[in-house]
DNA sequence: TCGACGATCGTTTTT
DNA sequence: CGATCGTCGA
């Protein structure tokens, strides 16, 4: 254990094991080195069983981490030693449980897109069209509420009682827990209020749990709902030893449900909670520390940190002034090789936006330079039809109850049971209360009690078929068969496999690919688990989608959204599409301070993953949805101080002219031009001033622009660089520029 | 029962 | 602009 490589608050934090305690650790403080040492700590110091230590993070990557450089520091076997992600410990604690809460051991999660076909078809049983509701409203409540903690029949107090305003939501949101309930599933948000539920209803298994884990932790605590909150508190009450680590400043994942009071409400709950802050940042230039303080200093709803770095003053920050979003992307490319030619691997470099759509533009340019990336978490592997289908089986096969398996992949490939069919078998299931594979075994069995549902002898005989199928399958999974013998099985016997054979289109052909793949998956899966079952493979995928095939041969630059940057860090790098409405986005412009205090957390977290560089790029124009936009550059970037950054022009066009020089003009022009009204201040932060010069295009005037013509300014807001217009042209269009921007010319 | 075509509508997604 | 979804037609 290495206590003397870390700083004073590290220590504290470390030697203090027991008592509640929270620590706001900034990012690049060291914060996965401290909880280390306080595991390592607790279990060689101070003698702690792994059996009684629990740490919870959100991701698997996270839990992986932790748990490997736990095990290079300690010479004590781990087995007992929990470090998962919620949802995996619930899931845990639920299939141990099970019988307490009315599932079985085999239930099935299901993921986002699994409760998306219960909403519309709970919407659809309604005749409510998916355009007047959209399903993800429905989804939204429910996430809500399970967020919130609620499951039914919890009291939870005043606040929750207005139910009325959303009769019909909260109705659809039984029947979506009755759905899951009779196909013994869970959703991911069940997972975690399905065991607070258990505590709450059964102190007696609660109390076993209290006992077993006497030393809880909880990593990225800034992203937990309420609910885990609450978690967190049943665990901890009998010990109080309960360690949360988190930065309010990174929190952003509040439209997902995290919520921030919890950092906030941490000291009410636990009064006796030390309080500690990592401050020290080991990661990045002074310059890029302090610029990111700079930013997040204007947020207001935080517990304030002042991050510091010993490291030294750096570079400056490069803001990246292009004509165009495709500009942009070649001056990243070009930077991308001019770096790797100064001795930089392309592994030190990422790219990193706003919104994954962004990441096309971005790929075509490297590619084009040949440079090799690598796109985090863009496709999804397991969302491809095929693969989803396969799984459906063999999600049946384990959960004979899971009735959006079955109905999926019941006519897949085509075996004659179409929709009416299927339609009438769920009516019969339910008039039953019994599965849908239930009923069609039933069916099977004595066919004349189903004879007022006339259905033909030709679908009868293909139910019959599609039974023994899924029935041989059962007993081959019973028999204790390995999975990959499963799935192979399965691919073949379902006629799956010749189905997509014939089809000999490309597609088809892709798609056969991608189940090799996934038999690659199980079979690595196999050599990896001694004992490994179907159903843990299963749950695996559905609550660990990180794709593990990790080769750096040459080194790829990685793109990703800052979203999904956090908790990483680069040597270099580029952040792009910083403008209006897109960096902040426009909804969370239109969503109010609270919805752009979380874009600046976002920012803040993009700017501190650079380590040596950071370039912040935005185009004058940019395509989207098919149209040129003007949004100017981002208000984030003009509020950070010019003192730590140098404004290059990569590629612009000539004040206004649009499609005009293609010169390079890298000069080293200063932000005067943009934020000329902005004062700046070391220590408190500046409110944007309004400024007295006229605008340049008041109200009333004609224009002409180079693109669409002519027309006449019908409002005009601010002024000098801020001067934004609303244009009506001749041909009716009506659009907004910032004028800063707009090749636009004043007629009178 | 599938496919072709038009209308629609555009965040972020640890699990 | 483009992916996705729903509707309609054969």
């Amino acid at each position: 254990m290495q206590l003397d490589s870390l700083n004073k608050a590290q220590k504290e934090v470390v030697l203090n094991s027991e008592g509640p305690m929270m620590v706001l650790a900034g990012a690049g403080s060291g914060k996965t080195r401290t909880l280390v040492t306080r595991i390592s700590h607790l279990l060689e110091v101070k003698g702690v069983s792994p059996f009684q230590v629990l740490a919870l993070t959100f991701s698997n990557k996270a839990a992986r981490e932790m748990r490997e450089r736990i095990a290079s520091t300690v010479n004590i076997d781990l087995g007992a030693l929990q470090i998962t992600t919620f949802h995996s410990f619930c899931a845990r604690v639920l299939r141990s449980q099970a019988n307490y809460i009315g599932l079985s051991k085999s239930f099935t999660i299901y993921d986002d897109s699994e409760s998306k076909t219960i909403a519309k078809s709970l919407l659809a049983k309604r005749g409510i069209s998916t355009k007047e509701v959209s399903p993800y409203e429905v989804l939204g409540f429910i996430d809500d509420l399970k967020n919130k903690g609620y499951y039914p029949g919890r009291d939870m107090g005043p606040e929750f009682e207005n139910f009325e305003d959303d009769q019909m939501f909260y109705e659809m949101f039984l029947e979506y827990e009755s759905e899951l309930a009779r196909s013994n599933a869970v959703d991911f948000g069940g997972l975690i209020t399905g065991v607070l539920k258990l505590f709450e209803k059964h102190p007696t298994v609660l109390k076993t749990y209290q006992e077993r884990f006497r030393y809880l932790l909880v990593d990225e605590y800034q992203d937990t709902n309420r609910c885990q909150f609450e978690l967190i508190c049943y665990l901890a009450e009998k010990t109080q030893n309960v360690c949360v680590v988190g930065d309010e400043d990174q929190s952003i994942y509040s439209w997902r449900g995290a919520d921030i009071n919890n950092i906030f409400d941490f000291e009410k709950k636990f009064p006796e909670a030390k309080t500690y802050k990592l401050e020290q940042n080991y990661r990045s230039s002074k310059k890029i520390i302090e610029a990111a303080s700079h930013v997040i200093a204007r947020n207001s709803y935080r517990k304030g940190k002042t991050m510091w770095t010993d490291n030294p003053e750096g570079e400056e920050i490069e803001i990246i002034e292009n004509n165009s979003d495709k500009d942009e992307c070649e001056f990243v490319a070009s930077k991308v090789k001019e770096l790797k030619k100064a001795g930089n691997t392309y592994n030190e470099m990422a790219v990193f936006y706003r919104t994954n759509s962004q990441s096309r533009q971005v790929e075509d340019a490297l590619r084009n330079s040949n440079i090799n990336y690598r796109v985090v978490g863009g496709i999804k592997f397991y969302d491809r039809k095929e693969i989803k289908d396969i799984l459906a089986y063999l999600r049946l096969v384990v959960n004979e109850k899971d009735n959006l398996a079955l109905s999926r992949i019941i006519n897949v490939p085509a075996r004659g049971i179409g929709t009416t069919t299927l339609r009438k078998l769920e009516n019969e299931a339910i008039k039953n209360n019994q599965s849908l594979l239930e009923t069609l075994k039933q069916m099977v069995a004595a066919p004349e009690e189903f004879k007022h549902i006339r259905i033909t002898t030709k679908v009868k005989s293909a139910i019959n078929h599609f039974v023994s199928l899924i029935e041989e399958l059962i007993i081959l999974k019973d028999s204790g068969e390995k999975p990959l013998v499963l799935f192979e099985k399965t691919v073949n016997e379902t006629g799956y496999m010749s189905f997509l054979k014939a089809a000999k289109t490309y597609e088809a052909e892709a798609r056969l690919e991608n189940l090799e793949e996934l038999g690659n998956a199980i079979a690595q899966f196999e050599s990896n688990n001694e004992n490994a079952t179907m159903d843990s493979f299963l749950e695996t995928i559905t609550l660990d989608r990180t794709a593990n095939d990790e080769e750096d041969t040459q080194g790829e630059v990685s793109l990703m959204t800052i979203h999904g940057s956090k908790g990483l860090e680069f040597k270099y790098v580029f952040i792009v599409g910083s403008e209006e409405n897109m960096f902040p986005s426009m909804r969370s412009i239109e969503a109010g301070e609270k919805g752009l205090e979380e874009e600046r957390r976002l920012f803040y977290v993009a700017m501190t993953r650079a380590m040596v560089k950071l370039y912040i790029c935005f185009a004058q124009g940019r395509m989207l949805y098919g149209q040129l936009r003007f949004n100017g550059p981002s208000r984030f970037i003009s509020e950070i101080p010019p003192k730590y950054y140098t404004w290059i022009k990569a590629k612009t066009g000539a004040r206004g002219g649009w499609d005009t020089s293609s010169s390079e003009t890298y000069g080293t022009s200063s932000s005067d031009d943009f934020f000329a009204d902005e004062t700046y201040d070391d220590e408190v932060v500046y409110q944007v001033q309004s400024s007295v010069i006229q605008a340049k295009y008041p109200q009333g005037s004609s224009v002409v622009h180079s693109l669409y013509g002519e027309g006449k300014v019908t409002e005009t807001s601010g002024a000098g660089e801020q001067e934004k217009v609303v244009i009506k042209f001749n041909d009716g269009a009506i659009k907004k520029f910032m004028v800063k921007f707009a090749p636009l010319e004043l007629l009178s």
